[in-house]
DNA sequence: CAGCATCCATTGGGATACTG
DNA sequence: CAGTATCCCAATGGATGCTG
C-alpha cells in the first residue's frame, strides 16, 4: 500500500536531488559569474580574468576545466605562439543562461 | 566622451553584480535546498533536517540564521515547553522559487 | 598569453556531546 | 525539540613565481 505522504515525499526528494545536482554543476562562487560573462560570446581566458571581478588566474583555469568537464563550455586552442585560448558556452550552457537572467533580476531587485 | 565599449563594459559590470548579490543571499551548498523545501509551507527545524539529506543541525542552524538575517525566511517561535520553532518563506523568499523550480528543471533535464 | 606549481591562511563543514 | 559548544579535518582560495 502507498501512502499519499510517501508519494509526496518521493517526489520532493527527486526535487531535492535535481537542484542538488544542479548547484553541484553550476553553483559556486564563481561559475555563475563565469558563465554569464561567456553570454556574450567567444573569450579568451585573459577577458574573463579581466571581466569577473576579484577572480585570480588559479581560480578561473579551474572554475572553467570543471565546467569543461561537465559539456557546459567549450574549450578552443589555437595552436600559435603566443598562444590563444577562446572559450564559448556549448547548448547545454546556452540553457543555464535563462536562470542567470532570472537570478540577476533577482539580485537587482531585492539586493540592493 | 564616453565611447560604445564602455557603455557596454559598465551595463555588463552591472549584470555581474547583481548576480554576485544574488549569489551571495541565495548560493552555497544548502541555502538553495533548504529554501526548496519550504517551498511546500512552514516547517519545524527537526522537519526540515530530515527533509534535506545530508544537512547536520549545526549547518542547518547557520543556514537559517542568514537566510533570516536576509529577510529570506520568517523564523516563529512558540513560547511552550518542548520548544516549537517554525519556519516560513517571506514574499522575498517566495520570490526565489521560480529561480529553483528553473534550476531544478535544469537538473532534471541535463545532470542525469 | 594561458596557464601550472608551491606555499599558506581562511573557511566550510563533519562528528560528537551537551542544554534550556 | 531546537538548538549550542567544541574539536578537528578537508576544501577553498589568495599570493607569488615560473614556463612553453
Amino acid at each position: 500500500m502507498v501512502l499519499c505522504e510517501d508519494i509526496d515525499e518521493e517526489k520532493s526528494e527527486e526535487y531535492i536531488c535535481a537542484v542538488e545536482s544542479a548547484i553541484n554543476e553550476i553553483g559556486g562562487k564563481w561559475k555563475p559569474l563565469t558563465l554569464y560573462t561567456l553570454k556574450e560570446g567567444k573569450l579568451r581566458f585573459s577577458e574573463i580574468n579581466r571581466k569577473v571581478p576579484g577572480i585570480t588566474p588559479r581560480m578561473l583555469t579551474k572554475t572553467l576545466r570543471e565546467l569543461e568537464n561537465d559539456s557546459i563550455i567549450h574549450r578552443k586552442v589555437f595552436p600559435q605562439v603566443p598562444p590563444r585560448v577562446e572559450y564559448s558556452l556549448t547548448p547545454k550552457g546556452e540553457s543555464v543562461i535563462p536562470i542567470l537572467d532570472s537570478l540577476c533580476e533577482w539580485g537587482k531587485e531585492y539586493c540592493e
